[in-house]
DNA sequence: CGTAGGCTTGAATATGGTCAATGGTTGTGG
DNA sequence: CCACAACCATTGACCATATTCAAGCCTACG
């Protein structure tokens, strides 16, 4: 049986930012049913035009696109709390391929029903813009880190980014968290060779600063990691829940 | 003076979805202003609050992160018809910082104007998402490129994409395009050396493909240079114009 | 138990980076 | 009008990071 959104237990989480009564009235009516899917089900396909929206309730998955030449770039994990089939919404056409990489339970929404949002709603409008913002600016800084920092940083900088975001939704403890994908997929999402990316996150190891094993992601010190990342202890902006 | 979005050249681009009368008249009331600015001026800055957001009538810059380490990564390339300035709009904060390489004219609009176009112009405020949904398409395109592709790939994507979108403003003719950004800005935004983006600019060129001559962008065959850079001559979508 | 998928490791290679220097053009001041 | 500085494009030599190829290993699972 689906959960209300009135018990979403995403809503508990600091990260995002608490509906009115309004609001959670709407996305009650808004949220027409849940998806349980395996690991590997294809959630949306690149080229396709998918009549729903999803936010992830539980469990994680890949967005990425397949390239001419058959190699795949992971755009960006999808964790819970994270809204996607927005550009299938609204452009028409997906653009990239979803992926479930372990159980994940799902809200469904209808993308019929986002005109009436913007028409009715101009508050839980103005925050599905404000999600696209929040994604623009995560893209932004991938691309900075494809574009700049090499291998050891970028796998430092996906360790933090990752940490920090479940941790956000209330997974894991203050060391550990679950992180359920291959070492290929952390390869295509940073740009790199699957034995480089193996060799890499030893390195990490070996140095004590951060380990990925079984599954599991542990940060001893966040900020001795960020510092061969080179990147500052950036604050995790809150963000709308849709 | 400025010109009223009545007279808009932009308007006429087949590239942009036409606006109805309503929204029309609405755009003339958001619009607040023009701003006029020389090479080198600094529109937004990464980390400021900026009231205003900026949509380009005429004239180029650059959105760019500056990394901890001095590094410059160039998000992408600000063409006429751009809007930008809509994370400050939004989620209170520029992520990246914005810049003026040529002459430009910006049309001003106020943030705090936003949200009543959400209440009051909702078909206004999904295609500012739209917009929003376009750009978060494009982003991705760029991790792909910047992951998974070389040096001779990357420039010719970044080549055939900038002079689709040139073209599709109504700049330069069937073959030329004015480009007028220096080498180390291509090298910033496609993660390379100047160095090598240099030597590998001289390889196309010498190879017929395409050709970046005195600010001007030549491609003879755009077919062939696609195939080199390994992407399908995918069309491109018009979109709303703000 | 045998196969498949994922992780690990070593060796050879290559793509692209860094360093260094030259040349062309433009703008400025003597 | 010339000298000089600043900026950008270009080129060569050398070096390093990351890729590719090729095995071996471990665990889960039929």
């Amino acid at each position: 049986m689906p959960v209300s959104c009135k018990n979403c237990p995403l809503r508990k989480c600091d990260y995002f930012i608490p509906m009115t009564e309004a609001e959670l009235a709407f996305m009650i009516s808004f949220k027409t049913g849940e998806m349980v899917v395996e690991p590997g089900t294809t959630l949306l396909l690149e080229g396709s035009n998918s009549p729903q929206l999803f936010t992830v309730l539980s469990g994680m998955g890949v967005r990425y696109k397949t390239l001419e030449d058959g190699g795949r770039q992971v755009i960006n994990f999808l964790l819970p709390g994270d809204l996607t089939g927005m550009q299938s919404a609204i452009m028409g056409e997906m653009k990239h391929s979803v992926e479930a990489t372990t159980n994940m339970v799902l809200c469904v929404f209808n993308r019929a029903d986002i005109w009436n949002m913007f028409k009715a709603h101009p508050d839980r409008a103005y925050d599905l813009t404000w999600i696209a913002a929040v994604e623009e600016h995560f893209l932004g800084e991938t691309i900075a880190t494809l574009g700049q920092r090499d291998a050891s940083q970028r796998i430092a900088w996906a360790y933090l980014r990752l940490h920090r975001r479940l941790r956000a939704v209330g997974l894991g403890d203050a060391h550990h968290v679950p992180l359920p994908f291959r070492q290929q997929d952390l390869a295509d999402a940073l740009g790199l060779s699957l034995v480089h990316t193996n060799k890499t996150i030893a390195r990490l190891r070996d140095m004590g600063l951060a380990a990925w094993v079984d599954g599991k992601l542990s940060i001893p010190d966040r900020a001795k990691l960020a510092a061969l990342a080179g990147v500052e202890p950036e604050p995790l902006d809150r963000r709308p829940l849709m």
